[in-house]
DNA sequence: GCCTAACCGAGACGGTACGTCACGTCTTAGA
DNA sequence: TCTAAGACGTGACGTACCGTCTCGGTTAGGC
């Protein structure tokens, strides 16, 4: 049980570095505890007494990276809430936009790799996958819910459709297509998906 | 390199049984290739010879155990073409019934924790994850695209609508969800997906 | 590499003495490093860390045996120069105490099985020859050295003789017949050796 | 339990050549009986079938060139004897002669590297070693004690001398020089040798 | 402003598994 | 019918990392 307030800033930022650097540069599976630390310039120890397997440097290393992303951004732009989706009214506008912008962001080799990584791991090691999807996945997924909330009011969605679920109809497959490779992924194809979520695959 | 003639059938058995008992016993992650080898009563080398990784191994055995339930469903049942999706004239009955199928299947253990392990390796190594797509989940899909394609000859399904893209608004949410526990699933949600992705969320 | 200073001076011990100990019971060839390691209680990694190959360990578990045993008599004599050839004036009688003392040496089974692995490897691997011949066997061969110039000064061997060369006339063969099994030795072969070797083959 | 009478005299003298070769270039250690069989372009069951070790091939294959090396020699010349000590009268000269051409032969690096190999194969393989001295260098040694009764009845040898130790005090020296390399030989050396040998060290 | 407890880097340690090599046995295709 | 080819079970090789453990050194908090 380690005393939180002699941890050293350096040492912590130096590993989230190592940590991503690895990833990137010789995936996951080849990255070692070993590596992070030799590369950190760090002894192992000072790994494994704040972090419990080289999932969980990342993943912090990973969040670590996100709220910097979020700080940048939050620092230029005067907006305090950067992340949420748009309401112009058009939600079949908005939601294409917002994928499209998923599309670009899935495609931004820095994130790619490091968050394959994870979500693969996740899948395997449950501990893992529940934080990865609390803090990763479900703050993201709630954005459309709102979304689609402010829609239902606005009587562009029917009242009795499920949020939570109705964002699946565009979200999982895209998450799929990346994931799983089981197709390509483009800006027509979100757009496509919205359309067909919206309207149903049945004749109107 | 090696002859494939000369290959020993009752090692290659023995193999994909081991595999799928560690697996299956103790988890992907701590199952290694000399744990399959002294459980198979095989050298190492004959896995060797034959496979490039544990992933692939497990593959292999997973396939070969599909294949064997196939026969085996051949035997007993008088119909060829046992996986085809139903068409009772009612899409909708038919795309529940298949999915609550395959919610029964997804929960089944035997089958769980080999599938989450190749779908979590494929993720991280694109020659497996290549493959797997190819081997376990095309062929799938195959059939909700024929069967929708049927539909729309039906007129039950708008004939602009792309198939293999459609199948994906019912068929990857329930993925998502099996894969990343991000919320359960039952025979009420996967009806609710195909409500959804057949009448759309906006309203008629 | 390694750095010495934390090396763990039980984990030395344990391998010499469990490499001693696997010589003697199941013979060299069968000796492995793994072997030593697991008797040991120690883990493969420390012994590559510290040692070239299985021939190296043996040899230093070898000397350290010499260098304990040499401890042990210089702390119950009161005597420093403890391994030096007796000079009580009578050449023959000397050299021959010696030889008869070496005879019971090399059979003694506890020697007999290492220095006859470390003989044979030095045979074939000539970097460990070269350490095997400077390390164990010149420094006794020196005694004679010295022993045979005393006697030279005692006018008991002629002036012109060179020591280094006269040794081996009883000590090479004593060898030879003990590593190759040529013949068996007794006392009354090395005292006719050292007969021969004083006075010669030719009538005087 | 093979039948000779079907054996193949090609694949037996392909096994010699490339045993020998192998030996030659990459050392006896790294000679592998699969190394052997593939240089031979023979089964490695044909070599199992007809020797029980490596050192065993090595041995046969050395002594098959040792016939046709002498083959040859009887072949050229009309005498049969051709590996006698030869006997002028002068046995200094003679032992001189003969260990003159000793020196060279244990320098021509063909036979080095098998004869050293199975030397020291022959320390420690008791079996091998017993074969290794009755077949190769007994025969030698007993041509010495044959000169050296010559000698005694010549009366330039003691008559009490044993020839089959005297043999030792110049063939062990030069055997044990070249085996380990405790010191370089020269014919000076040898030369040296057998003054000693035939006139002592003692002053006369 | 000093002391001292903690963290720090470094890396040796007992282990486990890796992927390779060669062993000696056994089977098979083809000459 | 014999042989080359080579797959097989076995076991050791030498390497890579694991997670634990010391070792000095440094560094910051409470006295």
């Amino acid at each position: 049980m380690p005393e939180p307030k002699r941890r050293s800033e350096k040492s912590r930022k130096a590993i989230y570095d190592a940590a991503l650097a690895l990833v990137a540069e010789i995936g996951y599976p080849r990255t070692t505890i070993e590596g992070i630390a030799a590369r950190a310039g760090v002894g192992k120890q000072t790994i494994y007494r704040w972090w419990n397997s080289k999932a969980d440097v990342l993943l912090e290393a990973f969040l670590d990276l996100g709220e910097q992303a979020e700080q940048a951004a939050r620092g230029e732009g005067a907006e305090p809430r950067q992340y949420a989706i748009p309401d112009t009214g058009d939600l079949a506008a908005d939601l294409k936009a917002v994928l499209r912008a998923t599309v670009d962001e899935l495609r931004d080799p820095k994130f790619e790799a490091p968050s394959r990584a994870l979500a693969a791991e996740g899948l395997v090691d449950a501990e893992l996958g529940r934080v990865f999807v609390a803090k990763l996945l479900e703050p993201s997924l709630q954005l459309y819910v709102d979304r689609l909330r402010a829609a239902q009011k606005a009587g562009q969605v029917r009242p009795e459709i499920d949020p939570r679920i109705a964002l699946e109809l565009f979200v999982s497959p895209l998450a799929q297509r990346w994931l799983q490779h089981t197709a390509p992924f483009s800006y027509a194809y979100t757009d496509t998906l919205v359309d067909y979520a919206l309207y149903g695959l049945a004749p109107r």
